[in-house]
RNA sequence: GUGGGUGUAGCUCAGUGGCAGAGCGCUGGACUGUGGCUCCAGGUGCCGGGGGUUCAAAUCCCCUCACCCACCCCA
């Protein structure tokens, strides 16, 4: 047992499991490409007050479960908990938000909060995420959901849907937060701790506890819907008009909120059957933009968390098209090592280990490293200036001449 | 932040006061130019750490750390 460990709620991504995190990558990036999206890719950490003014410094992420310090100027700095306020705060400082045109950005990295780790969840984990700013229109809420809806096609997720729901822009949900804090006022004594807690940090996520206690107040609760303005009814009509043409599966839950204060209007959340958490979730924010210090720009987008992707999907395993280059005796290894470096410099995958002396060793390495093919040669095959190719599954061996031979190994591969 | 569980060989675990164990893996050999199969041989170790009880502790008690699971929260 080694004296140094993990620190706890951080993991370690293996090279058995990486492939399949870069298999899941690849498809994520090239549909944001498909979509139009550039990648971004701002730096992990940002002042505290950044988190504090766009996630709202009452929620749960930011008030327990930050990773802040001060530098050594006596800076507060926070590992980002999210990706969309740095995101925001880049296409402002950057000046992108001056051009009158639809921005589409999207990132990938490590967050960074301070949870109890538990399957799944670590203190460090990736997030893969889209923004697309400069648009108001409810088609381009129905578009990030339909990405959303392509890419859990894509990955072959089974038995997938979405919950959506509207929250309204800032004058229905400031309207409606009011309607809900009277509503509970009269409750307040038959609610949870918490709850008694949020109807003044916020009112809103009472309707999202999972306690039962307040679930049985909640289901006679005030429905937003019913509250709307015509401009928020229409947008979430709209909404669900694309939807509906893109087949995505879905429900409306009333009671989905999210626990982010930037959230206005559309949001959504993407689950699996039998699954408590969510895989991904996303959703319009209006003012963030302008709250942030830039123009009145409006937004939307979603995160995609893939520790809770990466168990869903099915992955084969890496393809192994790779040689192991076995030199029988010491005197041929710079022969070998020669070798080696010409298949490399033309693209063929070559690994060998140098202590290896005697073939049957090599064999077995070779089979260890999981090599699809073995080439074999020594003093014999020096002196008829030819090698072996041994196919590692079927046990088959062809000779080839020396001269010429990566051609002659490329015809193979055909 | 709350609750439950588990820490013994590289891995999975058994051992519940009396010599530290099994299976798998690993290394070597049978087989020094042909891997996977088979057979034989071999070492596995601060029994998570610290303290206490006892003639005697992996085992009982206290503290601590880590991991796992659930809640909360979130993606």
């Amino acid at each position: 047992m080694g004296k140094y460990t993990k620190v706890r709620g951080m993991h370690d991504i293996l090279p058995e499991e990486i492939s399949k995190w870069q298999f899941i990558e690849k498809i994520l990036t090239e549909i944001a490409c498909l979509y139009g999206y550039k990648e971004i890719r701002p730096p992990l950490v940002e002042s505290r007050t950044l988190f504090e003014r766009s996630i709202g410094s009452e929620s749960d992420i930011v008030s327990k479960e930050i990773y802040a310090f001060k530098d050594r100027k006596g800076r507060d700095i926070a590992l980002r908990p999210e990706g969309t306020a740095s995101v925001v705060r880049a296409f402002i400082e950057s000046n992108m938000g001056t051009e009158k045109r639809i921005f589409r950005l999207y990132y990938y990295g490590p967050m960074f909060r301070y949870d109890r780790p538990q399957k799944d969840r670590y203190r460090q984990f990736y997030q893969f995420g889209v923004e697309l700013l400069g648009g108001k229109h409810p088609f381009f809420d129905g578009e990030v959901v339909v990405m959303l809806h392509t890419i859990a096609k894509k990955l072959k997720i089974e038995n997938y849907y979405f919950l959506v729901n509207t929250l309204g822009c800032l004058q229905c949900k400031t309207k409606f937060s009011n309607i809900i804090k009277s509503y509970f006022s009269e409750k307040l004594t038959h609610l949870c701790n918490d709850c008694q807690q949020r109807i003044i940090s916020s009112p809103l996520r009472i309707l999202d506890c999972k306690n039962p206690q307040c679930k049985q107040y909640v289901s006679d609760a005030p429905v937003i819907v019913d509250l709307l303005c015509y401009d928020c009814q229409n947008h979430f009509k709209r909404f669900e008009e694309y939807i509906n043409a893109h087949s995505v599966p879905y429900k409306v839950d009333s009671h989905l909120v999210r626990g982010l204060d930037y959230y206005t209007k559309t949001v959504f959340e993407l689950y699996v059957d039998q699954d408590e958490n969510a895989i991904a979730a996303g959703g319009r924010y209006d003012t963030l933009v302008k709250q942030l210090g830039g123009h009145d720009i409006p937004a939307v987008g979603f995160a995609i968390g893939m520790e809770r992707l990466i168990p869903l999907v099915k992955y084969e395993g890496p393809e192994k098209n790779f040689f192991y280059l076995a030199c029988i005796g010491e005197e041929v290894k710079l022969k070998g090592a020669m070798i080696i470096n010409e298949m490399r410099s033309k693209g063929l995958a070559v690994e060998t280990d140098y202590e290896q002396t005697s073939l049957r060793s090599h064999l077995k390495t070779a089979n260890k490293t999981g090599a699809r093919w073995c080439i074999i040669i020594g003093e014999e095959e020096i002196k008829k200036k030819e090698f072996i190719v041994r196919d590692m599954i079927s046990g088959e061996q062809i000779t080839i001449p020396l001269d010429n031979h990566i051609n002659k190994i490329q015809e193979l591969l055909q």
